[in-house]
DNA sequence: ATTGACCTAGGTGTTACTCCTAGGTTGTAC
DNA sequence: GTACAACCTAGGAGTAACACCTAGGTCAAT
């Protein structure tokens, strides 16, 4: 009998991830009356084979929750799904330029750092590699007058 | 008087974050005996501008927490920082493949149904447009007689 | 005295799970 | 016939870094 753990790991998942898309409604399998166990059949475990393609394709759950509700409303996702990748590949990509920025940062930090020696902290300094950093990066949002500011 | 709202429009983030990095004892701002009220002084206000420009180089809260920490102890915390910031530096490298990918397949799967019509979803097929791209991606996890399994 | 802008604590929601608790079930071996 | 492993259930907590909301208290200016 196709049980969680089973269905679960033909796809190489964690039986709580099946289960938390059954409790999410992207699965619905057949519960037994006797002890309220989950039972797949064929369809509902090809299901689990969708979800876990449509993953990879970068969809949330919520997304695929919605294409698998215009499936079984009998309407093509089709337009759905081509709209929604289209989506997903702008944020991916703005999600790697982000990433890339990040990274130069880091590596430019990582460089200028190799000639600084350690320091204590003190009262004005945490880290001064960090700060040393943060003062030499041209940030709109730290004006320089504004870290001068006298205490009221 | 530097209050919550104060110094985080100074820096241009939300009182909520501030009271958050407060919460996790990042912060430590006076605390009135009359009405509560968080005021902060100006070594405890740069210290949020420190914890921005952490943040700025991919430092989680918990990081940036155990960099003061090191550094209320008196420690120099640069050591640590230089250890992580390598170890972040890894980690984004391997998320940006990663993210690659994920655009990769994305193009990928976008050109090929470029020429597939939309189709309505059948008792075996949710969404061919899917269904198409896994079936045409070589991927170890799901073998191709697994998918022919009988009921049982 | 009123008004608007602020303050507090604490709770919920976000994403996609993982881990844990406490207890019931199934199947096999002896 | 029973002992044991390996499974099952529901429900709650924890993860990251906040945003948003509630309900009520405070402050400064008019």
């Amino acid at each position: 009998m196709r049980t969680v753990t089973v269905v679960a790991r033909h796809y190489g998942v964690s039986p709580d991830a099946v289960r938390h898309y059954t409790k999410l409604g992207l699965l619905n399998p057949l519960r037994s009356e006797i002890n309220g166990y989950r039972y797949f059949d064929i369809a509902e475990a090809n299901k689990l084979g969708f979800i876990l393609s449509a993953k990879k394709l970068g969809f949330s759950l919520k997304e695929i929750g919605q294409i698998l509700v215009t499936a079984d409303h009998g309407d093509t996702p089709c337009p759905l799904v081509r709209e929604l990748i289209q989506r997903r590949l702008g944020e991916i990509r703005e999600e790697i330029a982000e990433s890339q920025r990040l990274a130069n940062r880091l590596e430019l930090a990582c460089d200028r750092w190799r000639e600084l020696p350690d320091r204590m902290p003190s009262g004005d300094s945490i880290c001064h590699l960090i700060e040393t950093w943060q003062a030499g990066v041209i940030d709109p949002e730290i004006k320089p007058e504004d870290r001068d500011e006298k205490p009221q």
